[in-house]
DNA sequence: TTTCGGATATGAGTGACGCTCATGTTAACG
DNA sequence: CGTTAACATGAGCGTCACTCATATCCGAAA
């Protein structure tokens, strides 16, 4: 977890000199991504700007890619990091706090590490060739796996500052949430180049009011966002009092 | 929106030969997508199998791309018409039955009609390759696009069989719990050929949870399927037990 | 120091791809 | 039957991802 290569280089680079060429061509290939995309990304010219010969970067790289999935590795240690760095320095008033402050690292992220706005862990890797048929379904473990790893990360935080609530369904529930929200704060960049606010607050409604039929309910906020000019009256049922 | 190519082709056909033609490639086009994947799916098989020579291929398709968006149109079109078909063939307790026949169709279409588990209006021609620059941002507006479009419908659906709640944020609503919809089942199919129920079980929890708020409350289901052992009562503490 | 051997570095080259365009074919009209 | 324009065709072009024969390095043995 550590290194941002998991088992994706084809050699692992030892020496100094390697260490930082293969950094070099990540960050590289993270620009790169901003500015034209995957598919018109060029392995050749991410080598370029690395200045290391192509050879070389087929060395490390097993493919084109094996050069995204591995910076996609990069960017799911570096959230995981700051996800929990965030968490454990914010003193939280109940769990919903912590969901707010998941999210807003991930849109800070967003819009500032390079790259991640376009491989956020493991998209790329999975959907844009998104296969159906077994051998090529291995990929999408992979991309699966990223996902599952920062729910499981999140579900820790979360149950460690409530308690512990027994559910069996939890962990299935905080990788539903993760994807669900994954795929609302794309939309909301797609909308809007910083990420548009009203799509990432129904982002935090959507996971607060899915979680908390999981969770013990935390008091409800009154009405939704921009509708909240008529609060359902009978709103007895859900919440909890 | 009946014609499956909006604006995609470079040349509409008008012959009867050329209309086959085309439906022909899109045809194989999607069963292709079943067998190799978006990246591996060349033009040129695609052409032979249809039995088209290739530079006739390049005169109704602009590219690759366009080729697998028309394809996503024509997909977009057939949900519409059978999600409207289902819904208007049922008859529905209240809105959430209408939310789990929508999802029901969806999963049905991605289990039986072929490269809809590829390409569900959309996706590829925005992830894939996405961009996050002005100028490549022209292809991500469609797939949005087609979200909304989904979205839209169905909102006039279930607001047609409720009687209009009049609710401002309504419509963007709609398009979050699609989105999050989409991504959810998508990993149901990831995690299983044929949709994992449990996912998709989770899903319709989802959505139904998070439009509740926007919709008059309906009368809700007693416990999370799997963990329901215990409802939370009023505890909005840390406590666990 | 010199010699040697295996690890590492290199970029011209290879096959395959997306896509074009000069040429061949058809068809409508006088 | 001749003229003209629309349509059909596949060899060919530029570019891509990726390889591999060769060059270069570097530490240890002599």
């Amino acid at each position: 977890m550590t290194n941002a290569a998991g088992g994706t280089l084809r050699r692992r680079p030892s020496q100094r000199r390697s260490l930082e060429r293969v950094e070099r061509m990540l960050d590289e290939c993270a620009l790169l991504l901003d500015e034209v995309g995957y598919e018109q990304l060029t392995t050749k010219e991410v080598a370029r700007r690395a200045e290391v010969p192509i050879g070389t970067f087929y060395q490390f790289f097993p493919d084109k890619q094996g050069l995204v999935r591995a910076l996609a590795l990069r960017n799911l240690d570096a959230f995981l990091d700051r996800m929990a760095a965030r968490v454990a320095g914010a003193d939280l008033r109940d769990w919903t706090d912590a969901v707010d402050l998941v999210i807003d690292e991930f849109v800070e992220m967003k819009r500032t590490m390079p790259g991640f706005g376009v491989v956020d862990f493991g998209e790329i890797l999975t959907t844009p060739g998104g296969p159906a048929l077994p051998e090529s379904r291995r990929m999408l473990d992979h991309a699966l796996d990223n996902n599952v790893i920062v729910a499981d990360r999140l579900r820790s935080l979360i149950v460690e500052l409530l308690g512990a609530p027994r559910n069996e369904g939890l962990g299935r529930a905080f990788i539903v949430a993760v994807e669900a929200a994954d795929a609302v704060l794309k939309l909301a960049f797609r909308a809007h180049p910083e990420g548009d606010p009203d799509l990432i607050a129904e982002c935090k409604r959507l996971v607060r009011r899915y979680l908390s039929e999981y969770i013990s309910e935390p008091p409800v906020e009154p009405g939704p966002g921009t509708p909240g000019e008529r609060e359902p009256a009978g709103d007895a049922g859900t919440d909890g009092d």
